[in-house]
DNA sequence: GAAGATTGAAGGCTCAATCTTC
DNA sequence: GAAGATTGAGCCTTCAATCTTC
């Protein structure tokens, strides 16, 4: 946070509005997206992530760390989800055999099938919850705005 | 979800990019704040919420569930928070002399200190993290937007 | 020694079941 | 009987150690 200088610095009411909503929608949306998949598969958010992330890749393969950035979930939170995985038989992991330091992470059969058949139900609920709701004018808004607040969120850089 | 029609819905490149970059909001935002709340005050982010309503609240009171609307949050949930926020002193709470049925919770001297202390610190890290990275116009349109959500996240009528 | 990954313990969240007051 | 609130069990997340491979 630096140095605490002796601005003023609260909030406006435009700025108090949009941290207010937003605010909202984070407290709630997260919750919204893991009970819906919860209750119509069983599985949530963010294990759903997970294995449309491996879906999409070559040969339904990863590397731990890869699979962490791209879920924006640390390390040991993905392993420990990957264990779950696993013992569902969802996913197999093995160790790189071009380097030992590595594991790779793979979608098995099942686990694909796991995906496709969750995913219309999400894909239906997130365009109740946030697509159907703006404009189309707005999804492009959004877009910009989200992209910008995640170069805001990137890793610290403490150099 | 109701009926499952054969409408194609699936997400066109604008809608995915909005959604993934929402998403990777969503993921990253919350752990954000609750990491600069715990290391810099000692409280998650849902307890801050839930004493900074307190705060501005007449006579610093209010009913749990009233609070529990106000916090996005739900009544077990809340009851949870409270009975450890009572433990340190911050928060206290006794049934409510009109109607034995309701609890009312009051943010003490203490708490309300508590909250005082934390509050620029939390400021500073939404305004570097969410509006500082916006221009004024995009301010306006994240506040349209996100009230948006919010109505379709509003509480899931089935009559 | 450094990077990737895993494990174990502690704390928080969610849901169902329960209790109290009206 | 219904509404508000609390409690308890189970699961998930988080963080600090630890282990392995290079």
């Amino acid at each position: 946070m630096g140095i605490m200088t002796d601005e003023p610095e609260w909030l406006d009411d435009e700025e108090r509005a949009a941290w207010l909503a937003l605010v909202s929608v984070l407290m709630r949306l997260g919750p919204a997206l893991n009970t819906q998949l919860a209750r119509d598969a069983g599985v949530s958010h963010f294990e759903y992530t997970v294995m449309a992330g491996l879906s999409e890749a070559p040969d339904r393969t990863m590397r731990m760390s890869d699979l962490a950035d791209l879920s924006d979930g640390l390390l040991p939170r993905l392993s420990q989800v990957v264990t779950r995985l696993e013992g569902r038989g969802w996913v197999g992991r093995r160790p790189d055999p071009s380097d030992g330091r590595f594991t790779l992470a793979t979608l098995t059969d099942d686990g694909l099938a796991k995906v496709v058949a969750a995913a219309p139900g999400h894909v239906a609920e997130v365009r109740r919850l946030v697509l159907d709701p703006l404009t189309r004018k707005q999804v492009g808004q959004l877009t910009r705005i989200a992209e910008r607040l995640n170069e805001a969120l990137a890793p610290t850089r403490c150099p």
